[in-house]
DNA sequence: ACCTTTTAGTAAACTGGTTTACTAAAGCGC
DNA sequence: GCGCTTTAGTAAACCAGTTTACTAAAAGGT
């Protein structure tokens, strides 16, 4: 019996001792690993209780050689996409039983380093990763051999890993092959970070789509820099200072597409009336904005939900299952996309308007 | 010298032995407890690379008692609000050398008080707490006695503890006396979770500007629920069925400024013109809406730093600094508030269109 | 040359669990 | 009543560090 005033947390030594078992029974009864009478069952119920006892955490960590907790690592968790991916990687997890750590890299590969450093040295025993861009060889030899790692989004070149992405090429030939139908035939893309796979991909579908339409593909209305506004700015600023400029715009994510809104509005040209969108992404409360912008909507939060059971899976049943996972996407329309003012039309008015 | 092929890690005691020292003095000559003659020192520092030492972090926290994690507790990390707190949350603690776990708790006490529990079992060495509910006691009892706990945006009744604020009562001040500024006379207040701090706060704000305005305060014009579009949308429908409706709704959200242009776009009215909207928060990309919405903005990111160092500062300098600190908020003026349509004249809208 | 202080370093206890290998006693068949 | 199998439970090793209390040797002072 002990007096716990001023309670110091009781260990499974005091448990044994109340219930006047050795530490083994209690630990190992606890465990579910041992059967016991009900009449010894019930001393160490009632010690438990009494006592307050809470396995040490740490303890069990360094005995068992695991943490029950993953990594999740995202370039920037204040934006609204790895958010939602974030909310839908923690939920998963916790219903498996695991915990997250977070880690916002900022995009610097010291830090994805770093990170990637925490699931060797045992600080978690997996770990979601999403990145953003191109990989100079840094991330693979660090994620080489590292065999808890579940790749999220966006590729590293050359990993073997299992991959839970979405379906990039079709999401680019769908939000083309929609401006096509509404006419366009000067359609301008703008990709993320050049190099990357979610930006080659898309790209290559509006490629795709283009070639269907058999329009030619035109190098000059294609544009990269990075997943932000500033780039769907200074895109779209480049673009309508083309001799001939598009008719309507392909951005690669949200904050692109909110770039280009920004551009458009300063060179007071309206959309859809003088330029169709199509954004990508969809987190962003689009059907808000004005106009409500159409935009291929990606299974942000499925994509999540599906990086945790295959990396749990992965360790727990010693998988081998290191496959690439494409996740559809689906075009929502709203109300960017109308069909072309007549190009001749655009030139003039942009010339105007810019004056 | 020992072959690491495949390499299982080595330890300290392998340091040891490669350097020909004890464990101790590695240990301490890691932690800079120990000075050591040059010779000795190159000895360990080679033998540490060598063997690619790295301190086994369940053993190093077992046996100091400390992780260097701090756990973040938020409803919900995909809310926009939420993952920019995280944001910065997530910079300040790795900036002073801490990690962050992250615990979503979608605002059920079950999960609250769970993750508070976490701190106690050494899980964490403080927590973040951020809620936005009422709390029946459970919180505050699960809190009792807990020290490394910093309160963030909402205030748990009765919690002895650092609490870092936003000033709801200006922001509910400013942004109705922008709108009474404005010409507005009949002036809703749809506020989030009734009872609870920030709303109570803002309403305080909202009546006391009301008040330097001698305008009456009007029950019917208030309305609660919860911080969601849900809200803002059920709000915005009674609001608009009043005999005399409100000409301008002061939304104490982003997620309910959105469900109230929602409601009000269902209903053909338009903002300004009809009824003119403040929101609150501003992490929504407003400044594209349609119109751009004029809201108070909230110092998120602040907050979340200041929590951090205040957090850190409590328990290791053991300061007894529990005030309450609060932030600044500004009114960004955008297009959201005009001056109001004659109020009969709006009653005969709402009925006409509403047909 | 002797005493004191400093330097350099160690052995052993400690953090709090988990688990393996083992023993003592009870149950059971014949 | 003997041997065999369960049942109930334990001692001790192990995970990998940190820290306290201590010693042996060198340096310094007079």
């Amino acid at each position: 019996m002990m007096d716990l005033k001023k309670h110091k947390r009781s260990t499974a030594r005091d448990v044994a001792t109340e219930a006047s078992v050795s530490i083994a029974t209690v630990s190992r009864w606890l465990n579910g690993s041992i059967k016991l009478p009900e009449v010894t069952a019930e001393r160490i119920r009632r010690a438990v209780i009494l006592l307050r006892y809470e396995p040490n955490l740490h303890a069990r960590r360094l005995s068992l050689g695991r943490t029950d907790t993953l990594a999740l690592v995202v370039p920037d968790i204040a934006d609204p996409f790895f958010a939602l991916l974030a909310g839908s990687v923690e939920a998963s997890a916790e219903s498996l039983g695991f915990g997250i750590v977070l880690c916002a890299t900022l995009n610097r590969p010291t830090r994805e380093v770093d990170y990637i450093g925490r699931v060797y040295r045992n600080h978690v025993d997996g770990l979601l990763f999403a990145t953003n861009h191109p990989d100079d060889g840094t991330l693979l030899a660090a994620m080489q051999g590292q065999s808890n790692v579940v790749l999220l989004d966006e590729d590293v070149q050359g990993v073997k890993a299992p991959k839970v992405f979405c379906d990039n090429h079709g999401g680019g030939r769908e939000a083309t092959t929609h401006l096509i139908a509404a006419g366009h035939r000067r359609i301008a893309f703008v990709g993320g970070v050049e190099g990357v796979m979610s930006a080659v991909e898309r790209c290559e579908g509006y490629a795709a789509a283009l070639n269907a339409a058999n329009i030619p593909f035109d190098p000059a209305l294609t544009d990269y820099g990075g997943y932000t506004a500033e780039q769907g700015r200074s895109a779209a600023r480049r673009l309508l200072r083309l001799p001939e400029p598009p008719t309507a715009i392909f951005a690669s994510s949200d904050q692109i597409a909110i770039g280009v809104l920004e551009e458009l509005r300063d060179a007071s040209l309206s959309v859809p009336g003088d330029i169709s969108i199509v954004a990508y992404d969809d987190v962003a409360p689009f059907r808000f904005f004005s106009p409500a912008l159409t935009a291929i909507r990606q299974p942000v939060a499925d994509m999540g939900r599906r990086g945790v059971e295959r990396l749990v899976d992965h360790f727990t049943n010693t998988s081998t299952d290191i496959t690439e996972e494409r996740l559809p996407v689906h075009l929502i329309q709203r109300g960017s996309v109308a069909p072309p003012a007549r190009s001749s039309r655009l030139s003039r008015l942009i010339k105007a308007r810019s004056k």
